[in-house]
DNA sequence: GTGAAATGGTTTCTCAACAAACTAATTTTG
DNA sequence: CAAAATTAGTTTGTTGAGAAACCATTTCAC
C-alpha cells in the first residue's frame, strides 16, 4: 500500500488503505455537503460564540435591507421553512433584534423591522461574514468563485422537475 | 415596484416587491446549502420510495468497491460522524445488505462486506446515480462541472484552518 | 512491563430543520 | 354574497446529524 498523500501527516501514522471511490469521487452531492459543512464552519468561527448562529445573519440582513420585510419573502429569500423562519424571528425578537408589527391591509401577516440593538449586531457580523468571503476567495480565487456563484445559481434554478423556486427547501442533510 | 421575472409566473401573481439580498446575492454558503437541497432532491426522487436513502448510496458504495472496510474508513471518506455511520451500518445490517465481521488482528475494529442482497441494491441504485449525475451534467455541462468540482475540493481541503481533513464533520444546516 | 493515551465503535442526548396539521384572515369562485 | 380555497403564520412531532460520554482494545511512553 503507498500512503495516501492527500491525508493529513502532521503526526506519523501507519500507511492508509488506499480507498476506491468510484463514481463518488466527483458525486457532486457529496461535495456540496462537505463545502457547504467548511463554509459554514468558517463563517462560525469568525462569528466566535457571543453572537447569533450564523443562519441569523441570513435574516437579520434581509430585514436589514428591507425594511417591513414579512415572514413569507424572508423564507423564499432565504430557502427556509416557514416554521423555521417563525422560530428564528422569534428568538430575535426576544433577544430585542427585531420588531414585528401587524399589517394593517393584512392581518395575517406583519413587517419586521431592524431594533438599534439588531442594527448593531448586524453590522458586527457583516464585518465578520466580509472576512469569511475573504477567506473563501482566497482560497478559490475570484474568477473561480464567479463560475462557482454562476453555477450554484443554475442548479437551483434548473435541476428542480419544473424548476420551481423551492421556497420551502428541504432538509440540509 | 417591478414585477421579478425570475420568480414562477405559471399563475397570475400580483407583483412582489424586490428584495434586497446586499452580500447574500453571492454568498456562497447560502448557495451551497440550497444547491446541495436541490441535488439531494432530484437523487431521491430518482430513488423513489422504495429503496434507501441516498446517504446510504454513499456507504454501500464504498463498502461495495472496497470489500472488508472499516467504520473508520467509511466515516473518513463518507465525511459524516462515526455515530451517523455506526447507525447506517446497523440498519443495511438488520435489512440484510452487508455483513460485519471482527478483525482477527484488531478486535476494537471489524471489516464490512456487501451481501447478495446488498449488491443487487447498490447496483439498483447506481443506475440511479447515473441518472442523476446526467441531471447535473445537462443542466451545467461537463466543463463547469470539472470547475465546480475542483472548486468544492479546494474549498474542502484548505478553508479549515489547518487544512486537517474533517473526518468527523459538521452539522449540516 | 505497566500505566497513560489513543483508537474503534456504541450509546445517549441535543439541536436544526422540515412535515404536517392547525388557526385566523384574505381571496376566489359560483 | 356566502362558501370554498388559499394564504400567513404557529404549533407539534419526526428525523438526520453530530456532540459528548462511554466501553473495549490497542498503542505509546517511560
Amino acid at each position: 500500500m503507498q500512503p495516501d498523500d492527500t491525508m493529513d501527516m502532521t503526526r506519523a501514522v501507519p500507511e492508509r488503505r488506499k480507498i476506491e471511490l468510484g463514481l463518488l469521487e466527483n458525486f457532486v452531492g457529496m461535495l456540496l455537503r462537505a463545502a457547504y459543512n467548511e463554509a459554514f464552519e468558517d463563517f462560525a468561527r469568525l462569528l466566535g460564540s457571543d453572537t447569533l448562529k450564523p443562519g441569523f445573519f441570513t435574516v437579520l440582513t434581509l430585514v436589514a435591507l428591507n425594511p417591513g420585510i414579512t415572514q413569507v419573502e424572508i423564507g423564499r429569500e432565504a430557502r427556509r421553512d416557514k416554521s423555521s423562519v417563525t422560530k428564528a424571528l422569534r428568538q430575535m425578537e426576544d433577544e430585542g433584534l427585531i420588531r414585528r408589527v401587524r399589517l394593517e391591509d393584512d392581518r395575517r401577516s406583519y413587517a419586521s423591522y431592524l431594533t438599534h440593538e439588531g442594527a448593531k449586531l448586524h453590522r458586527r457580523m457583516e464585518i465578520k461574514a466580509r472576512e469569511h468571503i475573504a477567506h473563501l476567495d482566497a482560497v478559490i480565487g475570484v474568477e473561480r468563485k464567479r463560475v462557482l456563484v454562476e453555477t450554484l445559481n443554475d442548479l437551483i434554478a434548473d435541476l428542480p422537475p419544473s424548476a420551481e423556486e423551492s421556497a420551502g427547501g428541504t432538509r440540509a442533510s
